[in-house]
DNA sequence: AATCTAAACGGACCTCGGTCCGGATCCTGA
DNA sequence: TCAGGATCCGGACCGAGGTCCGTTTAGATT
């Protein structure tokens, strides 16, 4: 499988050792032609980049991508490429930027039930089946961007709390997919999720405490306590 | 804050080159003594090493956590760090194995609601407030074991669907913390959590299609579609 | 066309995670 | 008590990610 990708988002032009943050630019899919006014030589090397870095992908797996073969393969040098997409994360974000650009404008702009004219329940069944679906091609490269995360899952501590969910639930909804909700369910208490909301977003514990009452209620079709 | 941690679960020692996977066991929480008879000098420098992790991490943050400063502060070598925890984020692991292991005991056989006793709702809602807290607490290091999960959820094509997700839900429950919702939803969406269940538990992703569909009639407590 | 400046380039260099193997150390069994 | 051998230790070594800065080049201005 081969990943063409020439025009995706850009970090900022490196601002000497000030962290290459996102800009805030949400929902602006305007097909294309978001790059940040790079020069000429610039715009030409990102694209042998990409393009050098979805080769690698296509003949060594995720793995093989090494800034420095990427480098080497673009015929750049190992600079250039972290100039040009900050970290290893980075580049690897820019080549999953594609389909993710692409399943956005499927939903945004692309025909029912994905896209517009459905009712939003329908609309939200078929996000998660694309999503589900998107996401299991790639996994590979996915992965390479979370090396550890996979690892998370299969430590026995983190077990022992699914399974601990898990037979809880079944003693209250016997008839669900009970390992499927546990795991939905354990998913809202990711640290990861926790530290983005909490401090990147500014939400009180509190909040995120409500929310896992809320959630509980609705998972389990259970009453709102109180 | 001081993490004292000395007992906790061990990796296999170290059969030259086998990737060290983690043992089957689950759920068995003996309290403390489940090391697997290492030699006493082994058995002590484990101590000194988790003993060394945690007073760096008090003081320089997690990031201090160097594993030539680790072992260097437990006057250990280098490659004594590496057999004992296998990696870096072995090692941080076991730092937080220590709560872990607490919580595990708390709701297993702790007083009611987090305990058994108390029904079961009432228990998994006690659950995740807790697990929550104790999440929020040792943030840093949960988020050194995965350095780039908090960047993904931060990057504007994920936020982009979190952001439609979100704006579905408040169509269809206009009542609930949708903000909330969408971020529980899109965790069951999380591409590692998929390479788990299939690839790990062998789940066909029809099944994981299935469970996104509930997931969703039970979000907005909505008729289950056939 | 000549000039000038901001931006991009390249690759030497550094750090740190991870590996290897000769040598030291601990436990067993006699 | 004393081999003998399995286990463990230490630190030199390697590779890949990430940084720095002197040099080159695009492209605007005159």
């Amino acid at each position: 499988m081969l990943y063409a990708v020439f025009m995706s988002s850009a970090l900022p032009p490196f601002p000497k050792h000030q962290e290459p943050v996102d800009q805030p630019q949400l929902l602006e899919v305007g097909s294309g032609a978001d790059e940040p006014c790079l020069r000429a030589d610039a715009a030409r090397n990102r694209a042998r980049l990409l393009e050098a870095a979805g080769r690698l992908v296509a003949e060594h797996g995720a793995s093989g991508v090494t800034m420095e073969a990427v480098a080497e393969a673009a015929s750049v040098g190992k600079g250039t490429v972290f100039r040009r997409f900050g970290d290893r994360t980075g580049l690897l974000m820019a080549l999953l930027d594609h389909s993710a650009k692409k399943l956005q404008a499927d939903f945004l702009g692309g025909p029912p039930p994905l896209g517009p004219g459905a009712p939003p329940v329908e609309r939200l069944r078929a996000f998660g089946v694309a999503a589900l679906r998107r996401s299991a091609e790639q996994l590979d490269l996915q992965l390479a961007a979370q090396p550890e995360a996979a690892r998370r899952l299969a430590h026995p501590s983190l077990r022992a709390l699914v399974t601990h969910v898990t037979i809880l639930l079944r003693q209250i909804v016997p008839d669900a997919d009970c390992d499927l909700l546990a795991q939905a369910l354990m998913g809202y208490l990711d640290p990861a999720l926790i530290h983005h909301l909490t401090k990147q977003c500014g939400m009180p514990l509190e909040r995120l405490e409500a929310g896992w009452i809320d959630l509980v209620s609705r998972a389990t079709r259970t009453e709102p306590s109180h």
